[in-house]
DNA sequence: TATGAATGAGGATTCATTCAT
DNA sequence: TATGAATGAATCCTCATTCAT
């Protein structure tokens, strides 16, 4: 009989809830947070709308898990280049690297990372990301070097993904790795 | 003589686009552009819901001539600083000054920005004014600094500017103006 | 034990779709399709306004499955008269009948005939129903008249059907029966 | 002085009002009754959208004399063939001319037509017009036609022009012609 | 557990009309 | 006389969410 087992029915899809959780991503990517709506979420992660308020309690507790996630990514794989860095010259070609290969790797990520500081801005309830993910950054920077170093690092680093994030020209890598040096080496 | 009737006055208001945009973007500052709609920008500026339509073609139009106001006032205020700069020195002064004094002024123009950003990142259609913007600015900065260093400032201006307004404590003035001279003067 | 409350049950009303589409024809009948609205066919359909885009693609959808319902009982009605006919003269009797007792009957089906035309005559997305509802019509006249003849009782069924729509008076059934022998019959 | 011209200053355009009827009969071909607005025909006559209202008392009004100087034309067409004629046979030529070349010439004219029957259905303000229509129509052919006759010949006429105005074939000219006088000579 | 059906609130926009000039 | 400015009502439609199953 089908029934019969003894493990819980999972049913079908036990990746639903990540599904969605990348689905919404991609939706904030393309439309901004003002055009994620419970349905075009729905709709690319190819799951029924009830599904929505099942898995998530809520558009406003799927936008936080998401940006969630996608911080503890993003941190995830500045601490991996930095964690190989020795020194602090090894340190900037390791900033530089991420800036490079992490975080303008993709339009989608870049996107991402503007509408989660227009949305962090005016709503509160965010904070607590953005505070763990600024705070992440700086503890590993703060390996190599001084805190106010470490401060006009970070406000460089958003910057420059900022700059292309807007529709830049590709800019030359090594003119950034040159910038990050000015700053954390003194020139 | 003039009617001091205290009664609303229904026709001739001339300054009402005006107060629309206004309060467009103050809209905008509080609650995102994902919150702003025409019920609450007629609300904020006091003024028949029809208004919002007949004034502006549609809540894109609205937007995008908000935004155009916004980068005009931005650009006009950096200009009055630099045309006032006689040396590269003067001019790093400059730059510390408009992002403590205008930039980074209010919570206000801090999220209107951020807004800025998330929305031109993923609707071409804003382009224009993010181009007409950076031209501006990388325009102001070349009288004073060669190409390469331009860039770097303009990012770091923006990544200053970011940091602050996720809600970083407010910033030592005279790191600010350090970092900048770093950037510009090679430390 | 079948629930007899009068309270307005929410869930689960199969037939809600039937009715709002019983609701759309009437409201045609009654003000045209100019007048014909949301608001309006909801409130006949004693329905929530949210169910009309739940239940149809929008406005333009909800017509075109109001005609086709339309159209669909128009010719099963013909259909249905013409099969029992066995030669010539009683197609013609049959006819009369139709337009007597099917085209005929009702101010509301007259007036929405019509609105269908008037409809079709601007907006080619309608062509699809008129051209089955015609051609369904010569087909089955032209099991027992030629294809001349068949057109032309076609365009006269359409004339005296328009006639009475238009308000004339009630027409002598037996001038009617008359007419059609004449074209159909060659006098 | 500009202004002492004793004469009416009829200023600018004085067929503006005859233009505002053209403009909205050409709009009820292209859009229906539906879609017939102020705004709608105001742009389609470069007009001012405060012309409407002072020129016409309101939607109604406009549309009222908008179908009354289109009936007027063609019962004056009518009128005009009709006279020609001698006898009943030439009567019917005469008909099939006017089917062919007036009521027929245009889609535009076809269109008004059909969206007039759909208005005249459910608004009985405009019964006055059709009434009108229609007995200047019967009594041009009463000349030729006994009463039963001219009844089923404008039925047919009407069919004829419904078919057309329906995307039907362009018709064989000579098949009409027969048509009328199998209705009209009995074959 | 999971979801399709359903809905009221609110979205942008168009409308006929009024009114000051 | 003529019209641009203005507006409240109503337009279609999308939304997040609830609920019966």
């Amino acid at each position: 009989m089908e029934k019969s087992s003894t493990a819980p029915r999972r049913r079908n899809d036990p990746e639903r809830k990540q599904r969605i959780i990348d689905a919404c991503l991609t939706v904030i990517a393309e439309r901004g947070v003002a055009g994620t709506s419970h349905r075009v979420v729905a709709a690319e992660a190819h799951v029924p709308l009830g599904s929505m308020t099942y898995h998530f309690d809520g558009m406003h507790d799927l936008l936080h898990q998401a940006f969630d996630q996608f911080a503890d990514r993003s941190i995830a794989a500045f601490r991996a280049r930095m964690d190989a860095a020795t020194d602090a010259e090894e340190a900037c070609e390791a900033i530089a690297a991420n800036i490079e290969h992490d975080l303008l790797a993709t339009r989608r990520d870049r996107n991402i990372n503007l509408e989660f500081y227009a949305l962090v801005a005016h709503d509160e309830s965010f904070r607590d990301i953005s505070s763990r993910w600024m705070g992440a950054w700086q503890e590993t920077m703060g390996r190599f070097f001084d805190r106010e170093t470490t401060v006009m690092l970070d406000a460089m680093i958003e910057g420059l993904t900022l700059h292309r994030a807007l529709g830049g020209e590709p800019r030359d890598s090594e003119a950034v790795l040159r910038g990050i040096r000015h700053v954390a080496l003194g020139g």
